[in-house]
RNA sequence: AGCGGGGUGGGGUAGCCAGGACAUCCCGUCGGGCUCAUAACCCGGAGACCGGUCGUUCAAAUCGACCCCCCGCUACCA
């Protein structure tokens, strides 16, 4: 027996966990864990909720509430979605406690005495009224270099320009319009530098890591660390445990990360052994797991470390399985099929199990990984219902029908050594690979054996043999309740619920994790009663697709008519162009079309604008859309809106576009392109394709939507008052409209 | 554009780090079998010149160079 120890990273409580989450970095450990107790080891699972930092005060103040209310309405229901995927924690806390600060506390001081902190001072506003530092986004005032009168604190939204503290004119406070004054203000740091040598030692002998992570790290460390700070003028996390730093807090990366370590304590005081902590993290024969996304490996294989051997004495972790994402294309299509992706409303159509299965056959460790309604219900129907379910069903059925009990074995060794040896080599694989958190792997070879067991039971074909041989006909039984019984142990980590169904069913009394991992081999009780058993997975049906899913990409675009008002060069840029347009609300947007449009050119003209694009910043202006062109080679133009059309024109295509601002990637992810329109009504891309649009298309080159890249039918540009976007005549078929 | 990861039969994947005999497995597909089982199960077939080009080697999916495409982060991408 040993002991483990699994840390999981923290959900951020401001929105709730969705399956990214649960495929990444919760089900993996989950497995590990549960395979570890299914050993005999004792395993100390912690996680809980990241309730610091600001995003969480950001929506707080959005909704008119305190931080605590968002950071406990998150954590209650993420905790529920994790209870109700059966993910067993030892602990999942959260960080807005007053354990969690004694153990950050004790970490800063300890980290401190040891010389791995130093105080740093920077010029901040600060407002007399208010009696407080202004974190940036609360300040105000004129941009000194393009005279925005709403500038905010580090930087101008308008032309991007970055401030030095003092050099924005007139600077009020947002909250009381009061002059702030700048005052020193001082921020501990944590002296990452100090770490470096002995990290990349560290890293080095990490055989064992999965070869990303290690890579990642390696690279990361060898372009040198930073120093970073750890405190902040905000009064929403832990506060800086020293007299004069009250209105100082924690920065929220350092407090979270301790989270594994306070969670420890607290549930050590929790199971009334307060020193139990230590078992494992001060004994260096117990290993520590870190399971996250890979976003987060920089804060588990440099930082966290960097803080353990600054603080002495505790184990480092020992190995980091990051996992890749879960993405999900077809996430808006699931809500238009009335399925949602959140987990509450999944765990309300299917069964537990199913899920589990669909991710974690399906988990990214490697790679990305893409959850589709398509492969979730073929997976489910066609693997595990079909292989696993039915060979469960079709043995514990057919001999309860039969015999109402385990048959008497009558067999000869031989023939029960054949399975046993196929239970065998399942047996050592799974364990193989799931010492190495390798769950892709594990999971396959159990689906395997119950691959093996079907193919068993259709040759000793039991149906027959009970016409003509009841006694010989009970001991193939025999061996398939065994394969059965195997399967359930087995399957355990992965699919709890049917494991302990099937536990169940073959009529044992005591309950699985008592018997242990080992005990599938031992041969079952002869004329043990069964129960009657019913399938322990049910097939899933997903919703048909709306026939109109093509083009909702589509709709994810709100595109307008616009008039350029006025266009100037960017000053800080080479090739773009900055112009105010006219969409029915005026916008400011940058372009880079310096090197095709000369600003008189473009003053005045009719466009095509997307008016629902994330604002971004390009070199330092904010641009809030964009105009779309098309462009070959280097012919590059404007598309052209038609006669009548004013600006403010919704350009729908007949459809309903969306409101919701679209982020610059996705957009780029769909397929635009130029075509000519054919006598025929189908339209030239560089190969045909049939055309969803209402007549009244000339014979020109227009803009048209495809569905995806490969797609053979598109949809053409057109307002609301039905008149077609066209685009110049000398564009080739296929131009990319962007 | 830079950095990282990836491109393997229709879809999804293993193998690649430690090159070598028929390129793995799942789904789908085609043909057959069975009838205990949730039209489930079992057997067999078809289907891949392992993104492209060039190189190293007796031998490359596996090593190297360049190029193309996809994904993530970063950016004077709008």
């Amino acid at each position: 027996m040993v002991k483990v120890l699994v840390c999981v990273a923290w959900p951020y409580a401001n929105a709730p966990i969705h399956l990214g989450h649960v495929a990444g970095s919760l089900l993996p450990p989950d497995i590990f864990s549960k395979y570890q107790r299914l050993h005999g080891n004792e395993v100390l699972m912690v996680s809980g909720s990241d309730q610091h930092g600001t995003p969480i005060t950001v929506k707080a103040e959005k909704e008119g509430v305190t931080p605590e209310v968002i950071a406990e309405r998150y954590h209650e229901i993420n905790k529920k979605a994790i209870e109700g995927l059966d993910i067993e924690f030892s602990l999942f806390t959260k960080t807005h406690t007053e354990n969690h600060f004694e153990v950050v506390t004790d970490m800063f001081m300890t980290l401190r005495d040891h010389g791995f902190l130093y105080k740093k001072g920077t010029l901040q506003y600060y407002c007399p009224k208010c009696e407080k530092f202004l974190p940036d986004r609360y300040v105000e005032g004129t941009c000194p270099s393009c005279g925005n009168e709403k500038a905010r604190g580090d930087q101008c939204e308008r032309c991007g320009k970055a401030f030095e503290g003092g050099e924005m004119v007139n600077a009020v406070c947002v909250h009381c319009s009061t002059a702030p004054e700048l005052r020193e203000t001082e921020h501990y740091f944590l002296k990452l530098t100090a770490f470096q040598d002995r990290l990349i030692d560290w890293i080095s002998g990490k055989e064992e890591w999965k070869s990303s992570v290690k890579l990642f790290t390696k690279n990361w460390l060898e372009a040198g660390l930073a120093d970073r700070p750890i405190t902040r003028d905000m009064s929403w996390g832990v506060p800086v445990p020293l007299p004069g730093w009250e209105d100082k807090v924690i920065y929220v990366w350092f407090d979270a990360v301790i989270g594994y370590l306070s969670a420890s304590k607290e549930w050590a005081k929790r199971t009334g052994r307060p020193d139990a902590w230590k078992e494992y993290w001060a004994d260096p024969s117990v290993k520590g797991y870190y399971f996250l996304g890979k976003d987060n490996i920089p804060f588990h294989t440099i930082i966290w470390p960097a803080m353990l051997m600054g603080y002495g004495g505790l184990n480092l972790p020992y190995d980091v399985p990051a996992n890749e994402f879960l993405t999900f294309k077809g996430d808006k299509l699931s809500k238009s099929r009335g399925n949602s992706i959140d987990i509450p409303s999944l765990l309300k159509s299917y069964q537990v199990d199913a899920l589990r299965y669909y991710l974690a056959v399906n988990m990214p460790e490697n790679k990305d990984s893409e959850f589709t309604w398509e492969d979730f219900e073929t997976k489910i129907n066609n693997e595990l219902v079909a292989t696993l379910g039915n060979f469960y069903h079709r043995v514990l059925s057919f001999t309860f029908k039969h015999f109402g009990e385990v048959p008497i074995y009558h067999g000869t060794e031989a023939q029960r050594r054949e399975v046993m040896e196929a239970i065998e080599k399942a047996r050592a694989e799974v364990d193989e690979n799931l010492q190495k958190c390798e769950f892709k792997r594990g999971l396959k070879a159990i689906m395997d054996l119950a691959q093996f067991g079907n193919r068993y039971f259709d040759s000793v074909g039991p149906w027959a043999l009970i016409k003509k041989d009841r006694e010989q006909c009970g001991s193939v039984l025999y061996l398939n309740l065994q394969l059965v019984q195997a399967l359930a142990v087995m399957s355990y980590p992965f699919l709890p619920r049917s494991s302990e169904g099937a536990w169940k069913l073959l009529g044992h009394q005591e309950g699985m994790l008592n018997k242990g991992w080992d005990n599938f081999a031992v041969p079952l009780p002869e004329g043990q009663k069964l129960l009657e058993p019913k399938p322990l997975f049910s097939k899933i049906v997903v919703e048909k697709e709306d026939p109109d899913a093509a083009f909702r990409g589509f709709e994810s675009l709100n595109l307008k008519v616009g008039r350029i008002i006025d266009v100037q060069n960017h000053p800080n840029a080479d090739s773009l162009l900055l112009m105010q347009v006219d969409i029915g609300r005026k916008v400011q947007i940058v372009a880079g079309l310096k090197a095709y449009f000369t600003p008189e050119e473009l003053k005045g003209r009719k466009v095509v604008v997307v008016s629902n694009l994330k604002p971004a910043k390009l070199r330092g202006y904010e641009s809030q859309g964009m105009l779309l062109a098309a462009e070959s080679g280097d012919l590059v133009t404007l598309l052209m809106p038609p006669a009548d059309a004013e600006p403010g024109d919704q350009v729908s295509s007949g459809m309903t576009p969306s409101e919701k601002q679209i982020e610059f990637k996705d957009f780029q992810k769909l397929t635009l392109k130029i075509g000519e329109v054919q006598e025929d009504g189908g339209i030239d891309v560089g190969r045909k394709l049939r055309c969803r649009c209402p007549p009244g298309l000339g014979r020109s080159k227009v803009p048209v939507f495809l569905p995806s890249p490969e797609a053979n039918e598109c949809l053409a540009f057109f307002t609301e008052k039905g008149s077609f976007i066209t685009a110049d005549e000398r564009l080739p078929n296929g131009a990319t409209v962007r």
